[in-house]
RNA sequence: GGGCAGUUAGCUCAGCGGUAGAGCACCGCCUUCACACGGCGGGGGCCACAGGUUCAAAUCCUGUACUGCCCACCA
């Protein structure tokens, strides 16, 4: 591309547009089986068909593909395999909500048309989702890209159901299970979310059967009475021991019910009294499988009275409660009232309040999956941040049987028939044509589907092509690493585990990497349903995907959350314009691209810029690869940061610039170190910033022998390069950039027109020091904008002098006439003032002599040298200070 | 009720034993030939509070106070 081509500043749409196509169209992110060396591996945490990615996709994405594109630069074959998740309940809400506001209904359309229906939703919005995970820039292979309701995955869906059932992990049954009464399905328990809620406590009179008074239980829930089937108490509770066994009538329905007595019930709540209603709450559901009590469903699947609720069936249950505490104040049963706030479960889709229900579900034993993953973590499986370990361990170990059926229509039919002739329940991963039992053909299938986490939990070797015995699987499962948040923990990574360790015998990955949650300006999760959700669409279209992805990257500390504001945004597209600029300033000083560059070994350079620069770029190669693999992606963006505009930009790129006008041997090597510095950036910055760094790699020249890819992505990361690592260009340059600070600080604050020059002198504090200033007197002088410099340790200072003390020397700037002494002064006053509080702070931790015998010698002898050198620089700058007093 | 984070400059956050940093915002000066999405310089913090350990504590320990999150069956 011509170097005019280069704008002023960073236009990314229409670059981002150009490689993304050209990525795709190449298939370059598409591995080749079968590999050779070292694979890494990712499967996506798919996303939801129902919806937009938010800037938590966005954030999760970047931090794989950032992961990805570095493991290609270390030569690994990679494959970061790409897809979606039919999410049953909340696609089928959404599509639901769609057909009320056509006026129908899925009732109306049935079974086959809705499912249909949302087919083509998912197409569509399939397609959104692939628009977005491709604007991010993000590396999948597309050719690998699956659903998890697509066919293959529906086979592994039933194969492992069928297995499960066939080893007595899956078995279906009558039980308590949480249900949604508006998604009208059962809901596993960590679906539930409970949130406190204000409500009341009413204290409800039942009588004694025997007419001998009354026991006063407390409830929050009237309308649950037709349900109840007896009252409990603690067995050590002195109110009611002698009332143990005795029978009571259920108010207004007059149904004798038993009073029972488990150490469950607390002394201390309420009356000390519970009613038990086995049928509609998760406690009284273990009281009454304990005590063999009745379990009558008072409540239907759509919150209505049953007929076991009397005169109140059919009533809504609100309804009911309403008309029961009417009852129960005209029968005088009502004793009291009073305001309490408890916890209330309510569906994670969709906020309902839910219903305890008993219902006949499939559930799995987890117990056994369970313990082989907790045993897996983290010697086989590590987990990042380790702070995740204890959650994870302590949900493992209080694990409940989990329920997987749902009654709804989108997801994967449970593949269980029933025999219509016997009876015979048959569970097979095809359907069967007949009943072994009775060859009747009269099968019916199950009509429940499965939880969306069940195919979920076999998504790493579902993906890879399991059951059958895929070349993928081979080369890439166990997968390399899971980038996820923590809200899905439990739901998902845990599973996955599960039935990983079960179903390949290994791991599903060999690390997690748990990132936090992006959310919004007040610190709350981002949501579908809550509404709050940015578009990273939004964020790309106005700042570029680049921008984006690396305030993401410089964001994501581990174990902390992010509260994104679209002004940082705003920043680092700054960062990235600040790259363009840089390289648009590379360009027009190299030779045009045809032009072969001379080459020679970056070691024999010697320029005191390009030395240090080089030695720079070699800590940065090592400092950025550790931070990649420990997954510290903030030190990444931030030490890259630094060094690009810092270093780089601030200081490398002024300092060559007499050398890029000097021509001869100057001019080249300023060119090829320039050059090799700008490709080895580009390619550290190219994970996290893939678009700007494509687009200025193939731009720049190459030297004759040079046979490196055209496209950044085909590119491996910079090899170390020792010979340049030299630590004392860090020191020389330290004391050579001090020298110009101070001459700019001099200039800054006491006015001095930008286009003055100074008339300097500078004393060196010893030979080596004064080496160095001498033999960077024309950088020095450039930078600092000096008329002249005087190098001299005795140099005398003229009447009329502004002083600063850097490092390494002593900085003087003669103001003949056109100064204000006033100023001058103050300057030095504040001067003076700083290296008094430093002084004194370090002479009283030196007077202490604890410090100077226990603290380490030379961190002692640093301190008694700091202090000598504020001593000295005290005392010259005082001398002139008090010129200034005449 | 249990567990886990957080509390550092106006804002968002790094730092996690040697006496405080970044970005943004702010204040000067500058249309310097890569970049005003810029350059140069500057101001600003008893690092939530109270004890303790240590020669030395934002940094380790123990409490306290808020804030947020997760888990848990309190009717």
């Amino acid at each position: 591309m011509p170097q005019e081509d280069l704008s002023k500043s960073y236009a990314p749409a229409e670059i981002e547009g150009r490689w993304r196509a050209r990525w795709e169209e190449g298939g370059v992110f598409s591995p080749s089986l079968p590999a050779a060396g070292e694979t890494y591996s990712i499967v996506i945490p798919p996303p939801t068909v129902t919806g937009n990615l938010h800037i938590g996709h966005a954030f999760n994405l970047t931090l794989q593909d950032l992961l990805c594109r570095h493991a290609r630069q270390l030569g690994k074959t990679v494959l970061w395999v790409p897809g979606e998740d039919h999410a049953g309940i909340a696609t089928q809400n959404v599509v639901e909500r769609r057909l009320a506001a056509e006026g129908t209904s899925r009732h109306e359309l049935g079974r086959e048309a809705f499912v249909r229906r949302i087919w083509q939703w998912k197409e569509e919005y399939g397609e959104n989702i692939r628009r977005q995970i491709k604007a991010m820039g993000a590396s999948v292979d597309w050719s690998r890209e699956r659903f998890t309701m697509d066919d293959g995955l529906s086979r592994a869906v039933r194969r492992v159901f069928a297995r499960l059932y066939k080893e007595g992990l899956i078995y279906k049954g009558d039980y308590i299970t949480n249900w949604c009464p508006r998604c009208h399905t059962a809901l596993a328990d960590d679906e539930v979310e409970h949130a406190p809620k204000r409500g009341t406590l009413w204290f409800i009179r039942y009588p004694l059967a025997d007419g001998s008074g009354f026991v006063t239980i407390a409830t929050t829930r009237p309308e649950t009475i037709p349900g109840d089937s007896a009252v409990a108490v603690n067995p050590e509770d002195v109110r009611y021991q002698s009332l143990i066994g005795k029978t009571l009538l259920l108010p207004l329905l007059n149904r004798p019910i038993p009073l029972i007595a488990d150490a469950y019930v607390d002394r201390e709540f309420g009356t000390g009294a519970l009613k038990v209603t086995p049928a509609h709450d998760h406690n009284d559901w273990k009281l009454g499988r304990k005590h063999h009590l009745e379990f009558i469903r008072a409540i239907d699947e759509d919150d209505r009275m049953t007929a076991a609720a009397g005169s109140f069936a059919g009533k809504n249950k609100m309804e009911a409660r309403e008309l029961i505490l009417q009852g129960l104040t005209d029968l005088g049963l009502l004793q009291e009232s009073r305001e309490c706030e408890h916890n209330v479960g309510h569906c994670y889709r969709c906020k309902e309040v839910i219903e305890p229900r008993i219902s006949t579900q499939w559930f799995v034993s987890v117990r056994p999956l369970a313990e082989k993953a907790r045993a897996a973590v983290p010697g086989r499986a590590a987990i990042y941040p380790e702070s995740w370990l204890k959650t994870y361990y302590n949900w493992l170990d209080n694990i409940r049987d989990w329920c997987i059926s749902r009654q709804i229509w989108w997801g994967h039919r449970i593949p269980a028939w029933t025999c219509a002739a016997c009876g015979e329940l048959l569970v097979e991963e095809e359907a069967p044509a007949a009943c072994p039992r009775c060859h009747s053909t009269d099968l019916n299938q199950e009509e429940d589907v499965l939880d969306t986490w069940f195919s979920s939990a076999l998504w790493p070797f579902s993906t890879l092509g399991w059951p059958e015995k895929t070349a993928e699987l081979k080369a890439f499962y166990p997968t390399s690493v899971l980038v996820t948040g923590f809200d899905i923990l439990f739901f998902w990574v845990a599973r996955m585990l599960m039935m990983g360790l079960h179903f390949m015998n290994d791991v599903p990955f060999r690390e997690v990497y748990i990132h936090a949650l992006v959310r919004d300006a007040d610190g709350k999760k981002m949501s579908k349903s809550t509404g709050n959700v940015i578009d990273p669409l939004e964020m790309i279209a106005k700042y570029g995907a680049d921008a984006l992805r690396f305030t993401l990257t410089a964001f994501a500390a581990m174990g902390r959350d992010i509260k994104l504001a679209e002004n940082r945004i705003e920043g680092y597209r700054h960062f990235i314009n600040k790259i363009w600029n840089a390289a648009r300033f590379t360009l027009l000083n190299l030779p045009a691209q045809e032009d072969p560059m001379p080459d020679m070994p970056l070691e024999s350079i010697h320029g005191e810029a390009h030395a240090w620069i080089l030695h720079r770029l070699e800590e940065i190669k090592t400092r950025a690869a550790a931070a990649v693999k420990e997954y510290r992606f903030n030190d990444l963006a931030q030490e890259l940061y630094k060094f690009v505009w810092s270093e780089f930009c601030d200081w490398y790129l002024e300092m060559i610039k007499a050398d890029m006008q000097a021509g001869g041997a100057a001019q080249a090597q300023a060119r090829r170190a320039l050059l090799a510095v700008m490709r080895e950036t580009l390619l550290l910055l190219h994970p996290i910033i893939p678009f700007v760094t494509a687009e200025i790699w193939s731009a720049l020249p190459r030297t004759a022998q040079d046979r490196r890819p055209d496209d950044i992505t085909q590119a491996p990361y910079p090899a170390a390069r020792p010979g340049c690592l030299r630590p004392e260009t860090a020191t020389r340059m330290e004391v050579i950039q001090s020298a110009i600070v101070a001459a700019r600080t001099i200039r800054a604050e006491l006015n001095i027109a930008p286009s003055a020059p100074l008339c300097a002198i500078i004393r060196p504090q010893d030979a080596p020091k004064a080496a160095i200033l001498e033999a960077n007197r024309e950088m020095i002088t450039r930078l600092a904008r000096l008329g002249s410099l005087h190098l001299n340790p005795d140099a005398p200072a003229p009447k009329l002098s502004a002083r600063q003390v850097a490092a390494g020397s002593e900085v003087i700037i003669c103001l003949e006439g056109a100064i204000d002494p006033e100023a001058e002064r103050a300057r030095l006053d504040k001067e003076l003032n700083k290296l008094a509080k430093e002084r004194l702070m370090l002479q009283s931790k030196l007077a202490n002599e604890n410090y100077t015998q226990k603290a380490p010698a030379d961190l002692v002898e640093r301190d008694r040298l700091r202090v000598e050198e504020i001593i000295t620089a005290e005392n010259k700058l005082k001398t002139v200070r008090d010129k200034f007093n005449t």
